[in-house]
DNA sequence: GTCAAAGTTTGTGGAAACGCAAACTTGCCT
DNA sequence: AGGCAAGTTTGCGTTTCCACAAACTTTGAC
């Protein structure tokens, strides 16, 4: 069926306490979905039909307000599951993801979700985890949103991704997706006027290198200073 | 051992699905805690040895930032588990419990929580969607934090309070417990000076009555405009 | 290669809300 | 009853950051 390696899954969290065998017999009831930069793989109050585990690329979880302001709580790295509503016990999705670069994930029916904690030791809790850490995160969110002026949040952001998901090239910490001021506005409640003035300052002051989507971390350690204490720098 | 009423947790959500004789199983297992108003249950960071299922009184959950500053992201209504640090694959409590108004609490040792889970069929999931429930508030107050001006997200805070833990009254809709104005400026990101400002103006327009720290709302209507479309009005 | 669409940059004014400060009220403890 | 601590109100100057606007650049489609 899937010409998958199962060790690919193997040293990821849900699966990591399960046997060879245990993977393959989960690996044989999925099928496997590509999502294009772009696409949706499934809108905020959707029949929560699916779940998936995102085996390569990032996707962008967006929730919109009453008047239609787009809102993006966080970004999926490649290896986690997502869209495991039944997981908490929703019917529908609670939020849409969309591909923020080509995607190809694994895909089951909702339903194996619960068979697949009952019958696999460690497949829950494990998942469960994440579920911990992305409570986390938001909620980090929600402290920085309250506390920290723009710029430290833009900051903040921009360390979040390119720790999660940044690549180390030559020249710095390459963010491996496409993202624009716009959507850079969106996570950290702020608009892309603002945003842009703050890269461009970023940009001639060394501390990163931005175009065609593209952001590349140069300085780190300064990026952090203006993250935490733009105040005292 | 304990002369509670089973029937007090019969209809509460993780135990919804039990038997009267499991539920009075999981009670005798349970210990009784008393907490007076401003005591904490247990600190960020600590280690998470218990958890608990608040019978009465209201908890308020409380993080720090770096910088010393205090955020409250949400508050915690009779009837639900709270401190459930097991279930998210945590060893520590991700942020402070404080009750804010006296609180009577079951609590068990957190290795109860596991075989809980595993034993009464229910449970687990039960209490899942009361994390559900959590994430989607936390990250409700991301989308308000990053879209609303501050007198939308006091509206929305006191709202959000007042349907969760108010109780009609002939004058209108009482908050069960003291909340201060820098309390309610932790919620909303804000500060206490503003928030009094606000509520100065809605105590003279007639549409809350604020004193000694307890707040009773008389025109949820008018509240419900201010939160949502305070531009409109 | 051309054109439209999408994204970015930059300027200017203005409003929202903070920071500081000082007076005032209320509740609580001894 | 007095005094202290905690909470509230209000004023004023200042900063941050948004809103509007307009030009510019890049990308991708045909």
């Amino acid at each position: 069926m899937h010409d998958l390696d199962d060790s690919l899954l193997a040293h990821l969290p849900p699966f990591s306490l399960l046997s060879g065998e245990d993977i393959r017999d989960i690996l044989n009831q999925s099928r496997t979905r590509l999502v294009p930069r772009g696409a949706s793989v499934f809108r905020e109050g959707d029949n929560a039909t699916t779940f998936y585990l995102l085996l390569d690329g990032y996707v962008r979880v967006e929730r919109l307000t009453q008047d239609g302001d787009r809102v993006i709580p966080l970004h999926i790295p490649p290896g986690q599951l997502f869209g495991i509503a039944a997981a908490l016990g929703k019917e529908t999705y609670p939020a849409t993801a969309v591909a923020a670069s080509d995607c190809v994930a694994l895909e089951w029916p909702m339903r194996l979700w619960t068979k697949f904690a009952d019958t696999y030791p460690g497949f829950a809790t494990e998942t469960y985890k994440i579920v911990g850490a992305r409570l986390e995160e938001v909620s980090r969110r929600v402290m920085e949103l309250a506390t920290q002026r723009v710029e430290q949040r833009v900051a903040c952001a921009l360390l979040t991704i390119a720790n999660q998901s940044g690549k180390q090239t030559a020249s710095g910490l390459q963010i491996e997706f496409p993202l624009t001021r716009r959507e850079i506005s969106e996570m950290t409640g702020s608009t892309l006027h603002t945003v842009s003035r703050l890269l461009s300052v970023w940009q001639t002051d060394g501390v990163l290198v931005s175009q065609n989507k593209r952001i590349c971390v140069l300085d780190i350690a300064r990026l952090k200073k203006l993250a935490h204490a733009a105040n005292v720098a």
